[in-house]
DNA sequence: AGCTGCATGTAACCTGTTACATGATTAT
DNA sequence: ATAATCATGTAACAGGTTACATGCAGCT
């Protein structure tokens, strides 16, 4: 099995859910559309890492609720105690900084400003929910037995990792800035 | 053309590098295996956009040094000026992490201590780059017309994640203590 | 004797994205 | 009207990893 494999028992643990509420939930820790999340649950349901049960529903189309079996838990188990692989980030903006050289003044800065704008809504919105959990269940709620207790500190991980982005791009700005004159423009 | 060939074109701008060089460069923007880099390095060659000379070398296989041609950093130009895709970060140890309530405390912290122990040799890496090219070129010698700009930017971008990171291990580590008692263990 | 670095390339495979397909309800 | 949300699935394609293939030099 494969990472998002491990992601979905993860997710599942913690509350059955369909697939299409997997796809939003699994967000923060392993992102994967529907396309790729539907035929491994039924994969899933093959070897009897989960189980479904068939809802019926009014006004909305019937949905599959999955849950993780025993199997699936000692499965998951295992695999925590396991190294993980290196982490790998893509982001093109990288690229586009690493190429200002190409660039000019102007185009360098609103590049780090849209940057700047993605990241303002990011923790806006990480906030809020950071916010909800902390009054849901308290500051006691999160020692390592409650299955909150993951979703919290990754939901913090992000915000701390967001604000320091965000202090990087204003001190890019102050160095474009410095930048005497632009030649280019 | 996808990512990995603007982040090839970017890299060649700066200076013209081989394949394999090309695959230890861009570990800091966009990260390719050789056997990704070579066949695009082809078909980019056949598009123009960059040129190779072969280069004989003693005790050592030939080489293809690649640079890139006006017409890859016309399309470079033009691409850094489009808004970049949403980043994507794929990483194991967020979902262990997610994954806490299988295990037992013993285990969560030898998971958080073994990432903090990664991030501290990347770190002195980081910082040893960093002081490298700040004596090589002066504080002056990163305005963003130079070269260097992007690479010096991004490896202090690293940095101060990895530092944000590191925090927040530290801080997880601290709350999985505060967890009276180990029911498991 | 075996590993690492230099250097290039192909083939098979796995992972992930986009597009196709359907269809009712609710919000703008 | 039109888009978004709920809900599941398949097919085609693009992107990325692992393994296969070669071969010399230098280190342990």
């Amino acid at each position: 099995m494969n990472s998002l494999g491990y992601a979905i028992l993860s997710a599942l643990g913690r509350k059955p859910c369909s697939g299409y509420e997997l796809a939003d939930y699994l967000d923060t820790v392993w992102p994967a559309k529907h396309s790729q999340i539907y035929p491994l649950l039924t994969k899933m349901e093959k070897k009897g890492l989960v189980y479904y049960e068939h809802v019926e529903q009014v006004g909305k189309p019937d949905k599959k609720i999955f849950s993780i079996t025993d199997k699936g838990r000692d499965v998951l188990e295992k695999w925590v105690l396991t190294t993980p692989t290196d982490p790998t980030v893509r982001d093109e903006f990288l690229i586009k900084i690493y190429s200002v050289w190409v660039s000019d003044k102007e185009s360098a800065k609103r590049l780090v400003q849209d940057r700047i704008f993605k990241l303002q809504k990011k923790m806006t919105f990480r906030e809020k929910n950071i916010a909800e959990m902390e009054k849901k269940y308290g500051q006691n709620g999160f020692d390592i037995m409650s299955k909150h207790f993951g979703r919290y500190v990754l939901f913090n991980r992000k915000l701390k990792l967001e604000k320091e982005e965000m202090s990087w791009c204003k001190w890019v700005l102050g160095l474009i800035d410095k930048t005497k004159l632009d030649i280019l423009s």
